[in-house]
This record gives structure tokens, sequence and C-alpha cells, in this order.
DNA sequence: GCAGGTATTCAACGCTTGTTGAAATTTGAC
DNA sequence: GTCAAATTTCAACAAGCGTTGAATACCTGC
């Protein structure tokens, strides 16, 4: 087999670009908005190769969810494995946690880069729709929520199980909206804080959730 | 004029129904997978008479979060007043704000009306969308946001104003996906939670959020 | 350099969309 | 009872949709 290289690679160069593009207008228009044909015409690209490629435009929507969400949860993963392991035999911290379900967002490689906006402002749409809300993220991200709350219920004995996930379902929403990046924060603080200043965000929110998880899951408890 | 009272009551019901209609549709799918025709199958009603009461499917659409953002913001702003009148001269408590914004939200009457739940699905869409977000949220709720967060100052006095913006967008992040009620926490939790145990959910965002505004602006300080 | 398979383009299909202008119906005022 | 105004229906428009099947281009292995 071993197929060429220059072949393979425009294949490949193309797929690519159908996913980004798709994964730019999902994001800003939501899934019915966006027609293939627009899609195309941003990749640059024939309108049946979408379907080619990808099968059809429900598919499609899948498949751009998927690419990143693989990469996002082996890194948060990752992070999670070391807090732990850097804790024990003790109990992990709030704040570390929260850290490593967050911290992989910004990862230097792409905080900056437009795929990564684009598929954040996707999540977003994705988690707040009572369509997709229940079904998509359940089978993209249960199996890493449910490890990350067994590491919040280490850190914090005193909490019951309703409590720590109603807190997780906190922490998503403050999450998912944030790093949608709508522009809002931008107008209500009349430019004081900015949307897309991401460090500052983060720092914001780990603070934020750290004090509301330690608050209404008693952690102070024992 | 003083029309006669069969006539613009059929009128006044057409038109609550169509809004009814194309609550339960936007909030379900998106602005743009709704389509007129759906919304007057729904609504039982000709299609050209969503257009003549309402004018075009985008001004329907602001018809429809117009209507109920305005009696809701009125209880929030009720509340807030005997919240700050009761505290005064001394300072008005986290915790009191924050139920100030979030009660009116399951006030007895409405809690479960559909048509209330409808709608904040459809302000969760809008608030995470980076189409709708930075304008419509801004256009209907900002003036309400601000008198909230200045009150947020009052009762955190050491806080600077970008904690005090930052916290207030996770506690709207927190509160919209909650209150869209996707059932996502429903199948994380097994069951264990449910999406409209919206009593539930209450008190838990309450000490969640209060817990976050404490620990990210403050509040210990002074 | 030819056969075969993969990738890509093209043209077309049946269907649905938001909107509109004219017609029909209903109602209260005189 | 008639007129005019407001409300509701009807039919039609041009435009755009997702998808498909046949035709074309391209490269690889022989």
């Amino acid at each position: 087999m071993e197929d060429g290289d220059l072949r393979t690679q425009q294949r490949e160069d193309r797929r690519t670009r159908i996913l980004d593009a798709a994964e730019e207008l999902f994001a800003r228009h939501g899934y019915d908005a966006v027609t293939l044909r627009a899609i195309a015409r941003l990749a640059e690209v024939d309108v049946a190769l979408a379907n080619y490629h990808f099968g059809p435009k429900r598919d499609l929507f899948d498949a751009v969810l998927m690419r990143r969400a693989k990469i996002l949860n082996d890194m948060r993963l990752r992070e999670l494995d070391e807090t732990m392991r850097a804790a024990a035999p003790g109990r992990p911290t709030v704040d570390g946690i929260i850290r490593a379900y967050l911290h992989p967002l910004l990862n230097a490689p792409h905080i900056h880069e437009a795929g990564w906006k684009n598929y954040y402002a996707l999540v977003a749409y994705v988690n707040n729709s009572p369509e997709w809300g229940g079904k998509l993220m359940t089978q993209f991200f249960d199996p890493l929520v449910g490890r990350f709350v067994e590491a919040f219920r280490a850190a914090l004995p005193g909490a019951g199980d309703a409590e720590l996930f109603w807190s997780y379902h906190c922490l998503s929403g403050a999450l998912t909206l944030t790093f949608a990046q709508t522009g809002r924060i931008d107008k209500l603080s009349q430019g004081l804080c900015r949307s897309d200043d991401l460090e500052a965000a983060y720092e914001h929110i780990v603070a934020f959730t750290a004090g509301g998880y330690i608050n209404a899951c008693g952690g102070l408890a024992e």
C-alpha cells in the first residue's frame, strides 16, 4: 500500500480544510444555519466533496466535534494523573483538579489558533442545547468527567454525590460560556474585560469555581 | 376606540399562540432550524399570519425574547431593592443578592409552565452564541446586570472591577446552562440529579456562586 | 503505458424556505 | 344596512437546500 505522498497530502489537506470551515461556521451560526455549500465555499472545495469524505451533514458535525475532543481529553487526563500523583498519598486540592481540567484549554500551542477558538464556541453551543446537550456531551465527555468527579470526591470527603454533580454542572456552564468568547463581557464591562483574554479568564474561573466547590461541597469537613 | 371584546380576544389569543409556538421551537432547535411554517402549524394558524403580526422572522425572534425578559427583569429589580433596603445602612450579603437574581426564575406561578422552561432554554442558546450573545444579551439584560454588579460591589468592598465582571460572567454561565434543562446532568449522575428539579438546582447554584464570588472577589477584605 | 481504483467535479433531482400582494372574511361605527 | 378598517387566508414567487449518480481527472502497481 504505502500511498505516495503528494496525492495523500492533498487529500488530507482538503479533509482538514473542510473540517476547519465546518467548525468555524457551525460555531458561529449553529448546525442548521450552515449550508454545505457555505462550508465548501469557505474550504475552497466542491460541494460534493464534503459528502464524499464525511457522509451526510450530520456525520460531518460529529466529525468536527470528535477531532479535538480526543486531543483535549487526553491532555486533561494526563494533567489529572499528574495532579493526583503529586498529591498522593494525601488528598488532592480542589484548585489543582480544576486547573487540570481547564489548563489544557489554553495550552501554548493552540491558545490563539482560530480553530480551537471556534471549537470552544461550538462546544458551548452543543452543551447548552436541549437538542444536542443531553446526548452529544454525554457521548464525547462523560467518561472523562466521571474521572474528574471522582477526583473532586477525593478532595472533598464531606461532599455528597448530588453536590458533586451540581457543582460540576456549574463549572461546566461557567467554562463553556467563557471560552465561547461571545463578546458579551467586553460590552458589559465597557472594554475593561476582554473575551479573548483567555489567560485572565482562566485565573478568574479557577478562583471562582474553586470557591464554589468548597462552599457548595462542605470543603472544610472532617 | 374601545375595541369590542370577542374580536380583540381572538386576535390576542392568536398572537400569543404564535409567540408560544415560536418560543418552544426556537428554544429546542435554534433560530435557523425553525421554519415559519412549523411555527404556524404548532400554533394552528396560517403561515402568513405570523408575518402580519410580527413582521419578518427575525423580528418575531426578538418579540419572543422581549416578552418574558421584561417580566423577569421587573421581578429581579423588585427583589434586589428589597434586599438592599433590608440590609441598609449596612452592607448587603452576596447570598442575598444572588437570591434576588435567581429567585424570580422559579416564582411559584410559572415554575412549571412550559413557556418559561422554553424561554430559559432560549436564553441559554442566545447567551452562548457568538452570533447573538454579544448583542442581544446586552440589549435585553445589561441595564439590569449593571444594577446587580453595583450591588455586588457594595457587598464586596475589596473587589476590583474586573473581578466583579468575571464573577458575574461565571454566574451567568452556570445559571443559563442549568435552567436550560438540557438533560445532561440526569445522564451524568445516572438519575441522581434531575434537570427539571429547579428548586434543587436553585439551592446548589446559590451555594456555588456565593462561594465563587467570595473566593474570587476577596470577600473577607476590610 | 495500460488497467484499476481513489479522489474530485459536474449537473441535476425534488423539496422547502421566507416573503408578498391580492382576495376573502369579520367587525364595529354611523 | 352600508362602509371602511382590521384581520385572516390563499396562492405563488424566486432562491436555496442536501443529496446523488454519472462523468472526469489523477496516481499507483503492474
